[in-house]
RNA sequence: GCGGGUGUAGCUCAAUGGUAGAGCGUCAGCCUUCCAAGCUGAUUACGUGGGUUCGAUUCCCAUCACCCGCUCCA
């Protein structure tokens, strides 16, 4: 279809991230996803899920939800407020843990975290190397005085770094009808400030009224533990699981939909007996593998290839330290590996600390055992827009011409329950009466909700190519033989075949198909 | 946020200091009896805001957004 392009300025080794071109702009066009807020210039990292993106993930979640909820006895869900009281995010330290100091290297720009920059001995002398034309690329030697924070570029070796800034990647509003400005000008008025002293106003005058958007919808599982524990008689192992929005002021969000401030997550936390009270051979770690298998299998039952998916084990460097054990499942993106879901052994820390925090008893009482104990948690936390759009690559396929043909086709081949319409009827020709019969058809899958299209425009092949682009798995046409028998095509999207099936019967068979 | 690149119809692109074309698409009609056929007509754009200029889509500045890299994570 494209007639491979150079551009002329990039000698791009690899044709990959050109996929990715090609899926953002297939998504505007057949209306999966726009820009938000596109005719005001866009929104950065904001998009929109058209109408046919908005059945595509809703499928997705369903299909998780159908899984992990209704595919189970010993998994419940929720549907949590995404404002939490903010001692919430005290005690799950996303207030502190949100917040990493940030310096910059004012010789060679590097910009990082204070934290995990290189030490060195404050007052100390070192020597750096920095650009100093960059047409030549010509270095100089430069030495310089090691700062108050001890610490030198992990680029150049400067020691020449900016102050410490803090970003806060929850997003803060206020709860209450006062608005922000009102408060912070009564906390000022008539003082003279400046400074620390000043911030720290401000900072109390908004922390009266300060609430935050959740950064995970993980956290309302631990703080509604007991209230779905004892109202649903659970018993230990048990899941209790949710889908929802979470916001996160990230630094940088990139690649389309798959990492923006605005995202929806599909979590479950999985209560399991602590070790000592485990039934034998099912441990935390026996429901840590447990998941990390069945996590991994859901997504290549929906459709996506195998040897794009994989499961990778966190290093001990990379965990949290109250975490046992971490793996993503990773998903071969144009750009790389990337995650799609992580499954992480939280311990008890969550509990725990909520316990501790809110003073309230977070334990499960074992009758049996007679023991009161904090359950492990086994954590498996996905995406549901990367997912979403790791369906839509995965399907994404560029056909050469089929025999006889001379145009190739651009095929969406999204699993049947992924699709976002799921039938197409087509009237072979506008005439003889067969828009009408092609009519009817449509009526009965709008009767048996089955998202269904009707479509008469262009010649038949047209339409053809035109539902393989958004992943429509089957077409009915009504054609001439259909006055004659009652009988219509149904042509499937991967194999173009068609066979002939009863008008009567065509509900009935995409139904058995789609199950 | 930093460094580099980009911004023209719905999409992919072109041209130009004197207000813009194509292909595909979309819509209407004709034609069409199974895999992007043809014909006719219609539709639609210089991201935003400044500046230079007689005049800016073009040059300059700012801003916004996207892409690539750093970084971070679901």
């Amino acid at each position: 279809m494209s007639e491979n392009k150079q551009k002329k300025d990039k000698p791009k080794a690899s044709a990959e991230p050109e996929i990715m071109e090609k899926i953002v702009s297939l998504c505007k066009q057949r209306g999966f996803v726009f820009q938000s807020s596109e005719i005001y210039g866009g929104l950065k990292s904001c998009y929109d899920y058209g109408p046919l993106g908005a059945e595509l993930k809703r499928n997705v979640k369903a299909e998780w939800w159908r899984t992990m909820v209704h595919g189970r006895e010993d998994v419940v869900g929720i549907d949590a407020s995404i404002i939490m009281h903010p001692n919430v995010w005290r005690a799950s330290g996303h207030l502190a843990g949100f917040t990493d100091p940030m310096v910059d290297c004012k010789d060679c720009k590097e910009r990082g975290r204070a934290d995990k920059w290189p030490k060195a001995d404050v007052g100390s002398e070192v020597e750096y190397k920095v650009i100093v034309d960059h047409q030549s690329g010509k270095k100089e030697t430069r030495k310089g005085k090691v700062g108050a924070l001890g610490i030198v570029c992990p680029n150049c070796g400067s020691p020449n770094t900016s102050d410490i800034r803090r970003f806060n990647m929850m997003f803060r509003t206020s709860l209450g009808s006062v608005d922000n400005i009102e408060s912070i000008a009564k906390a000022l008025e008539g003082k003279n400030l400046q400074g620390d002293e000043l911030k720290k106003v401000i900072a109390d005058a908004i922390g009266e009224t300060a609430v935050y958007l959740r950064p995970e919808t993980a956290q309302a599982m631990f703080t509604n533990f007991i209230n779905v524990q004892t109202s649903m008689r659970m018993k230990p192992p048990f899941g209790i699981a949710q889908q929802g929005k979470s916001f996160r002021n990230e630094i940088t969000v990139e690649h389309f939909t798959f990492r923006s401030c605005e995202f929806e997550q599909m979590e479950m936390e999985y209560f399991v007996p602590p070790p000592q009270y485990a039934e034998e051979g099912k441990d935390d770690m026996y429901w840590y593998n447990y998941w990390c298998t069945e996590r991994l299998k859901w997504y290549s039952d929906l459709g996506i290839r195998k040897e794009k998916l994989r499961l990778r084990a966190h290093e001990a460097s990379e965990l949290a330290h109250y975490a046992k054990a971490c793996s993503d499942v990773e998903y071969d993106y144009p750009w790389g590996w990337g995650e799609l879901e992580g499954i992480a052994h939280r311990s008890d820390y969550d509990l725990k600390a909520h316990e501790k925090a809110s003073g309230k008893r977070l334990t499960f009482f074992d009758s049996q055992k007679n023991a009161h104990y904090h359950p492990f948690v086994i954590e498996p936390a996905a995406g549901a827009d990367r997912t979403a759009l790791a369906f839509l690559l995965d399907a994404y396929t560029e056909e050469p011409p089929p025999p006889g043909t001379n145009e190739g086709r651009t095929v969406l081949k999204l699993h049947p329950r992924l699709a976002p319409i799921k039938v197409a009827v087509f009237p072979l020709v506008k005439k003889e009466g067969m828009p009408e019969v092609a009519r009817k058809i449509i009526d009965e899958f709008v009767k048996n909700q089955i998202n269904a299209f009707y479509d008469e425009k262009d010649a038949i092949g047209r339409r053809y190519r035109r539902q393989d682009e958004c992943g429509t798995p089957y077409c009915i046409t009504v054609d001439g033989q259909t006055a004659q028998d009652g009988s219509v095509t149904i042509r499937e999207r991967d194999s173009m075949n068609q066979e002939r099936i009863q008008v009567a019967d065509a509900v009935a068979v995409v139904k058995k198909r789609l199950a």
